[in-house]
DNA sequence: GGGAAAAAGATTGTTGACAATAGGCAGTTA
DNA sequence: TAACTGCCTATTGTCAACAATCTTTTTCCC
């Protein structure tokens, strides 16, 4: 445990209610707690320190963000995402990737191309060590900053509750090594594009990339494997 | 009040923290809690008939969607809306229109085209009659109605949150006449293009349609006044 | 009279207790 | 054996009381 003046100054801006949902936030997209499983009160009150009242408070702002599910007199869920529901996910977020993209290609300072080229070098390195939860770290990443970057309060926050919610979803498919390098390649040309102020274009192929990787979802959900990446005529 | 088996089902199914949520988002919607007002939890409790506890979990569900804000210790106040905000509001809704409008045309179905037809009689009704209000709910519903058969739910979902949340923005701009007869012709003309499986048109247009409100909106809050139409060369 | 300090009041944060419901278990009946 | 009935237990829904904090009013000093 910390320090006792270190909690107390936390305790003076955060209630429980709110350090319990952050709390419970976290266990969620850390898959401590799993999609699909019952959350009793009490056993999380215990588990937390606090009384059932905080926790219940969190539970229903939890509610709210689509993380877990509220079952009158039967309980509270972590939520599961059905196939369908990703597909929707999916979706929506390849409009919010193009929205961010043509915004971005107008108005990108220096500091935040630097910041993300310094990312696409974090994908380009995992992408060599075949370091899959790097790159999948990095890659979450650059669309997170892509977004932020973006300027609209309203979209980044719309853009995290969905990508949350997606966490929920299977296990991603865990891509092989070759789709990482040509992922990378195309995390670059997006950059380009944005870099060049070309803002149709940025956005089109931040469309296109995100509805790549809604198929690649539907083909993993219907094979149960990682799609095999079809050999292209050119190099490599 | 009801009959008794009648609130006897609606309590079985719903618990009090659910309707006293759905109760204080609908005063929040109509106005009677204003924005930036201060939200008593007492009072509202004794209001409603309940303890606070209810009451404290359906305004932390209405925290995460926006209607309030919760501030430590000093209490729940109705969210106000900056014109910065609704700015990034407005624009994100031009997108999500867009997004409704692309899918539409491709999928719209007689009877959802009726419907659509239907709602803007009204709006040309409302308009010849000057009814302002009967305009706006109109309006309202056409927008809601396209998002809705665009058939997705996360995308119906995230566009009434933010419906929801611009309602608390100050008192709409109320058009002049000209205005909404011009307006009632602009939705017409998307129906058409969605009619007539125009993807790209129908989303072009009603990005469009959405930035221009977004303007107006713009014109207001500068001139506090609904902004005077520039009359075209062209025929009225 | 003005302003700082202190006390009083009001409101929120948190807790524990009680009531109501769901789900499981045993016992009974056909 | 299968299905039904009635208890029992675990858990959720709701409430009221207590503690902590903020706000307002009063008091006191200059």
């Amino acid at each position: 445990m910390s320090t006792a003046p270190a909690n107390i100054a936390i305790l003076q801006k955060h209630s429980l209610t709110m350090l319990v949902q952050r709390e419970l936030e976290r266990m969620v997209l850390a898959g401590e707690l799993m999609a699909g499983e019952k959350l009793n009160e009490l056993a999380l009150a215990a588990r937390l320190g606090v009384s059932r009242g905080p926790v219940r408070e969190a539970l229903r702002a939890l509610a709210e963000t689509g993380l877990v599910r509220l079952e009158k007199n039967r309980g509270v869920f972590v939520r599961e995402i059905s196939v369908t529901e990703a597909d929707e996910i999916y979706e929506l977020r390849a409009t919010l990737d193009q929205m961010a993209g043509r915004k971005l290609a107008q108005s990108i300072l220096p500091e935040q191309l630097a910041e993300l080229r310094a990312v696409v070098k974090r994908m380009q390195d995992a992408a060599i060590r075949d370091d899959r939860e790097g790159y999948h770290l990095a890659n979450l990443r650059f669309h997170d900053a892509l977004v932020e970057f973006a300027g609209n309060a309203k979209l980044i926050q719309m853009y995290r509750r969905l990508v949350n919610e997606l966490s929920l979803f299977r296990r991603h498919t865990l891509a092989e090594p070759r789709r990482l390098r040509k992922s990378t390649l195309e995390h670059q040309k997006i950059l380009a594009l944005i870099a060049a102020g070309d803002a149709e274009g940025a956005g089109a192929r931040l469309h296109e990339h995100a509805m790549a990787s809604r198929a690649r979802m539907h083909t993993f959900v219907a094979t149960g494997t990682a799609p095999v990446e079809v050999r292209r005529a050119s190099n490599e």
